[in-house]
DNA sequence: TAACGTTTGTTATAATATAACATATTTGAG
DNA sequence: CTCAAATATGTTATATTATAACAAACGTTA
């Protein structure tokens, strides 16, 4: 096991409001929450992001530009990642799929271009939203 | 096969530059590229994009907010997307993999949601960046 | 304890994208 | 044809997302 990561003050109260979120949670959104807390501006959230992303503890889920805890305790620094998206409630789902993942993470593009990470979203109508 | 897609000036002159660019290009960048086409403001250059893209003719690369001209013929309305990135040189090419496309399109989720759409982004260091 | 790396705080600004409204142009049904 | 609807344009303003740059504090660890 690597080194247990420690977490700053300001990497720990995003982490944490992020964790809390029931979906993906945008920058400014975050900044708002934690206003309370002493913090003011979006370099330190921004900042606190990037670590987090690093560590592997969150992912970005690009077309929305926002943020979700990492929910897949295996994805240690998120070379591989693969998010169902409802375009409905925009609620967003890691998918953990072994399958999935090691077809793709064997996958080799016919220019002989060697692939170091990949990230993958699908999108659809969630079967909450289908019902309503 | 269905109509021919006419493209409005402002379409036309967008997919353009696009098209002639050896790599992904940002919106902005697009602007600063035709004002002297006497187009001035974002919102023009954006209203042709979601166009270009809804028509299947261009690809957003959401991992760096830019535009690239879809090269696959058959990509009639790019439901299934993939990129391969250069994370060195920027460059971007479009996978266009059948069995790739056809295991993801194919792709179920657990939880039972029925996918619509995908796009995948590969990342790793080009043949030509490793050379250097 | 001094030197180094990391984190923080802060102000300012860059880059990306949309809102809202007025006008013009194209298209298609009657 | 011709009017109505849909589509496209032009324009100003503003919202949203993200980074630059610099100074100070904190925490290792040699």
């Amino acid at each position: 096991m690597a080194q247990a990561q420690t977490l700053s003050r300001n990497q720990q109260i995003v982490l944490d409001i992020i964790e809390k979120a029931k979906g993906p949670l945008k920058a400014y959104s975050i900044l708002f929450n934690v206003q309370k807390k002493g913090i003011n501006a979006p370099q330190q959230i921004y900042r606190a992001l990037d670590k987090l992303i690093e560590m592997g503890k969150i992912h970005k889920i690009e077309s929305k530009n926002a943020f979700v805890a990492c929910r897949s305790s295996d994805c240690e620094i998120s070379k591989a990642t693969a998010f169902s998206i409802c375009e409905s409630c925009e609620m967003v789902d890691e998918i953990s799929d072994t399958k999935l993942s090691k077809y793709l993470s064997g996958f080799n593009h016919k220019k002989g271009m060697k692939f170091k990470r990949f990230n993958l979203e699908f999108f659809g109508i969630c079967k909450k939203c289908k019902k309503d």
